[in-house]
DNA sequence: CCCACGACCTGTGGGC
DNA sequence: TGCCCACAGGTCGTGG
């Protein structure tokens, strides 16, 4: 489900109820998430203070009040649940009109201060492991990962050096998280929509003016995306109005044979699949 | 190295 | 109403 809003809209949700909290009970309901959790994790949890919860790319990170780091990746379905404490946030744009499903609570935390926060994957392909934190840089999931978009260190003369020769095509290189962390489906749809970019174009053959177009649109597509809490898909019913609304503001995303957003434009949304994947364009506006 | 594709797992929505 | 298929926000491994 979650890309890069998603994601640190659960930071945001998780870090009030999670930071400086001590975690006085850890229960994992299986052995394993999309891969099997590391060994005694429940054990080397117990007890432990989160100093810190971070983001990088669509991984959480916990940092312990020790040498290691709590690991967790949300996959397509994971979500948490805050219950308990002083707080009622849902946080992320997951909040259920129905209580998630009991059968796919996998893992639960239990703060020292009685909040309970559960965490749930129907499909399991989220993950969790505890990595030593001075090893975290050298880790595979971290080693070569793409630059945060929303950083500086994200520019048109970065991306420039990625795209150069690249024949592959502009989504897939945008999904690529060496080139830059963080972006999933939607919103690559999304930006290159805003910067009126083929998907299918090759990446090499993006104009130096068009990737700075495209610089801009991811930019901007994440701040507001996360600033409305995210995207919530299939769950419209969803009581909780201050998270995750911004699925209503998808320009092309879902929206296959409706009109073009674009003013003057007569062009009709397009549902195209590369690499097994729903691309949605106007291929009026995207060139 | 590059790329397409299948696999992982479960749920849901649409079409018939 | 019920069934079956296509598809879903991510990544990883394989094989051409």
């Amino acid at each position: 489900m979650p890309e890069l809003p998603e994601v640190e809209t659960v930071r945001r949700g998780l870090a009030p109820v999670l930071e400086g909290a001590r975690l006085a009970r850890v229960e994992a309901r299986r052995p394993d998430l999309r891969f099997p959790l590391p060994e005694g994790f429940v054990q080397r949890l117990t007890g432990a203070v989160v100093n810190r919860l971070e983001r990088r790319a669509k991984y959480l990170l916990a940092r312990l009040d020790r040498d290691e780091t709590l690991v967790m990746h949300l996959g397509m379905s994971g979500r948490f649940e805050i219950a308990g404490g002083a707080t009622k946030v849902r946080p992320g744009g997951f909040a259920l009109a129905q209580p998630p499903d009991p059968r796919h609570a996998h893992i639960v935390f239990e703060t020292e201060a009685g909040a309970v926060i559960t965490f749930y994957d129907p499909r399991r392909f989220g993950y969790m492991d505890l990595i030593a934190t001075s090893q975290l840089e050298a880790h595979p999931w971290f080693d070569g990962l793409g630059p945060e978009p929303l950083d500086g260190c994200f520019g048109a003369r970065r991306l420039a050096r990625a795209f150069a020769g690249r024949r592959q095509s502009v989504k897939a290189t945008l999904l690529d998280q060496r080139v830059v962390a963080g972006l999933g489906n939607i919103y690559v749809c999304e930006a290159l929509f805003r910067a009126g970019i083929d998907p299918e174009r090759p990446a090499g053959a993006v104009s130096q003016r068009k990737l700075g177009d495209l610089v801009e649109s991811v930019r901007a597509v994440l701040r507001e995306a996360i600033e409305a809490g995210g995207s919530t898909l299939r769950d419209y019913a969803s009581a909780d109005g201050a998270l995750g609304y911004f699925q209503h503001r998808f320009q092309v995303y879902g929206r296959e044979g409706e009109s073009c957003v674009r003013p003057g434009c007569r062009g009709r949304v397009e549902r195209i699949v590369q690499g097994g994947r729903s691309t949605f364009a106007c291929s009026r506006c995207q060139r």
